[in-house]
DNA sequence: TTTAATTCGGATAATTTTATCCTATTTTAT
DNA sequence: ATAAAATAGGATAAAATTATCCGAATTAAA
């Protein structure tokens, strides 16, 4: 469904979003260990991830990875996403036509539909926040 | 979502479900045209499709790829992604762990769910007749 | 039985995605 | 200032996906 890349992108920033609950940076080796996910690929989304604005970094000496606590709440998953593999996901054809719409729809036009609405409201309502509060309370787990 | 070949593999058996309606087997050629995707890669997903049990072939002259037609109406969308992609996308943890589950599950999991069996649940309950009816009424297209 | 029209399947190539490594740059503490 | 601890980013490699090419095998018709 998702890209490895969208994967570990998404984990990180649950990780990230947990330490940054207690006013916690978190390097990269950190969060690959935790989400158990290549180091230095890891890192190259987390770049990613900060260009987009989604996560900051703060460089140098006692340095890493975090998020304006303020804001956890306002990160959407579809934030993550549209930052790493893009909106194609939830907005695209589901058989790959450029030119499928209302007006010409494919085959699988209307099924999809329903199907991409779903995920598009589950990305844009789901937020950093309440994924970190479920692992926080134990509800949840990021790994094994 | 799909794979570029699963993509291929969908349109490819409408337009073949809609020639088995006619009686007329179609070739690699005629199917790659179209549904305008690359012959030769479009050549191995029909092989992977017959062994699979998708659609069937019939070699030498006079021969071509063809669905039985009292079959095409038992054809799920489910059946070919199946044979292509796999059964991951509609059955597996949306953040990619192996160990995710309803006694373990991820972050995303509850909110996951709902979309994965609106997935499931469409590619289950599609099948190739019906899709291939919308289009000989005009309904839908398969290009363009 | 030969020929022509086919699918099948192996080898290879191109592209994209995933992953690693190394150096440069930035920043804080000493 | 200097050293140490970080992220940033370029170069490269490995793996997976997408794509092409060509000869072998199969089959029906002439």
């Amino acid at each position: 469904m998702f890209s490895k890349a969208c994967e570990y992108g998404i984990r990180a920033s649950i990780f990230i979003a947990l330490n940054s609950f207690e006013g916690r940076r978190v390097s990269p080796k950190e969060i690959a260990a935790e989400i158990d996910s290549p180091q230095a690929f890891t890192a190259k989304i987390l770049q990613a991830l900060v260009r987009h604005n989604v996560i900051q970094s703060v460089k140098g000496a006692y340095g890493g990875f975090e998020i304006d606590k303020n804001r956890i709440k306002d990160i959407k998953l579809s934030d993550i996403v549209d930052a790493i593999d893009g909106d194609n996901i939830y907005k695209g054809c589901g058989l790959g036509l450029k030119a499928c719409d209302e007006d010409r729809p494919c085959p699988m036009h209307d099924k999809f539909k329903v199907v991409r609405e779903e995920l598009k409201t589950m990305l844009e309502s789901t937020n950093l926040e309440d994924l970190a509060l479920d692992i926080k309370e134990g509800d949840t787990f990021l790994r094994r």
